[in-house]
DNA sequence: ACAGATCTATCCGCATGCGATATAGCTGTA
DNA sequence: TACAGCTATATCGCATGCGGATAGATCTGT
């Protein structure tokens, strides 16, 4: 389980990142997490099984996602699937991951600034 | 050379990002981009020469990064110094990939939001 | 009963990340 | 001048991460 500073996991594997952020608004089981992905994204990331299981493998070892006990009514549920929620690290390692992301995008937009100033800027 | 789509190269491996924003303001060496990544970042991502120079190679194929020919004066200059800069493809990509970190950091805000207010979150 | 979608899971090759290491020129200083 | 330490580029090899192929089981609709 070895849970660190949140800082310590950053930058995160984008696999681990998308996983945090279709389980942020609510607990899902695996293939309901690929189709979120690929929703979320539009369709510009797609996970495959092969990431999906291994990356969640590794999430759980390291705490940042847990398996749920609770199963939804049983007139819905369906036997095979597994259910994964954010843990409260897990959570705290996303809050960390975003505010990176809007930091470097801070930064992005202030030096494409000054870089497409310089000598005009040729553009192709 | 093969240039692609921005979107065909998202999401950007790590150190990719990194380079194409140390480059985003200005040309520099591969010693001066080690060293910017770790000031922009703030010692949070510290970046060894076998991720630049390998990493490098790699841009300089896909063509998002050229190497200059023009050195600054003789006097300041350190003939070791190999300069890279921005090309426009690699401008394209930053900007399409710092899109896209935008677009997921508002993801997690508006999903974060809803996932705090589910049950009375938990918090640890 | 059957087809096709859902669901979990592992294997394996390839890409990427990165520390260790090598080599060598620069810079300051005693 | 000799030396230490920093600057600078480069390669190797291992560890990690990614993702297609594959497999097998269960569900759903007809």
């Amino acid at each position: 389980m070895t849970t660190q500073e949140p800082s310590d996991l950053l930058p995160l594997p984008v696999a681990q990142l998308h996983i945090l952020l279709a389980l942020a608004d609510g607990e899902k089981h695996g293939y309901a997490i690929m189709s979120e992905v690929e929703t979320m994204t539009e369709r510009s990331v797609t996970m495959g099984p092969g990431t999906l299981y291994g990356t969640i493998k590794r999430m759980l070892n390291a705490g940042l996602v847990e398996e749920t006990e609770e199963r939804p009514d049983p007139e819905l549920d369906d036997e095979r699937r597994r259910y994964y929620r954010l843990s409260g690290h897990g959570a705290r390692v996303l809050d960390a991951e975003v505010a990176r992301m809007e930091q470097l995008a801070r930064t992005a937009e202030a030096k494409r600034a000054v870089g497409t100033r310089r000598l005009g800027w040729e553009g192709g």
